[in-house]
DNA sequence: GCCATTTACTTGATATATGAATTAATGTAG
DNA sequence: CTACATTAATTCATATATCAAGTAAATGGC
């Protein structure tokens, strides 16, 4: 449903409107919400010298289990795209986070996982991530928190 | 409202629950739609070789006018913080699309202001970026849209 | 079996992001 | 008027992001 640009103001209205449509508006308030709500949130791992990448790989690793996950996959799953996922992968392995070997049956693939001091890592930021995150959302109540989580999905699902 | 961990689950239960609440999940499935919706909007920048931070100053400064804006009030405008906005504006004068000069009465400001060149590239963006933007959002109706934006408000205004 | 294609990364070049330290101008207290 | 603090902006060092190109292994067609 394309919106329309917002109607006619009077001539001597000097500064344009923010916005010519409300799309633009949303995108831009969704920028605006989702930068903010990442500083909360991801403020914490500075503590344990973790970007919020680096967190998220962890956490994906952690999910993998002892098998471990390929590297280009832990990159499907990660929040935000990122093509910058073999570095990443080396810094957690200078930090003694996570591990890598390359595949026996096809040797192409390079199978990461999380180390034991990854997992403890990971431990140790749980209860700081959750009242991290419990105060990046506490704007809303759980019943709007529910109706965001769904309009969001639904965004996304348009866009994959 | 913290919320808490969701129920447990069968022991059997082998990948650990993605998020252990909702805040957290809210928290991923803001930041993962952001990204998502910022790819879809500003990918038409490229075309005329410029990044989304890059097209935001030059929006600030569209809006503010011939008199233009101190470097740092810039920076409180941006969508997205950015402590590089030094750079950002080095750029944009490189490209000539921004000018700058240093305040006579005090002379620790700096006043930075969009070129008529930086007006062209504006008004030959707008029509491609309102298309993006509608693109980006197209997964929800208008009233869902207006829904969402005031969810983000809200949002917004427990965090500044 | 051989060759083109695809897949799974890796590397390089370039740009940008970030926080801390620096410079210069102004304001303020005594 | 001097000394100290504050403000505006810039610079530096380091880390990270991004796209394109490259390498090596596996796959599929004939």
């Amino acid at each position: 449903m394309p919106d329309r640009p917002s109607s006619p103001r009077p001539a001597d209205f000097r500064q344009r409107a923010a916005y010519a449509t409300k799309a633009e508006a949303a995108v831009a308030g969704l920028l605006r919400t989702a930068d903010l709500v990442r500083r909360a949130s991801e403020g914490c791992l500075g503590a344990h010298g973790l970007s919020g990448q680096q967190y998220h790989v962890l956490r994906i690793l952690r999910g993998a289990g002892t098998e471990g996950l390929p590297t280009l996959e832990i990159a499907e799953r990660m929040i935000e795209r990122t093509p910058g996922i073999t570095r990443l992968v080396d810094t957690l392995e200078r930090k003694k986070l996570a591990s890598r070997e390359r595949g026996t049956e096809d040797r192409r693939v390079v199978r990461c996982r999380i180390t034991r001091t990854g997992l403890l890592v990971l431990a140790a930021l749980e209860a700081p991530v959750v009242r991290a995150a419990g105060r990046a959302m506490r704007g809303l109540r759980p019943s709007e928190t529910l109706r965001l989580m769904a309009l969001l999905d639904r965004l996304r699902g348009a866009l994959e």
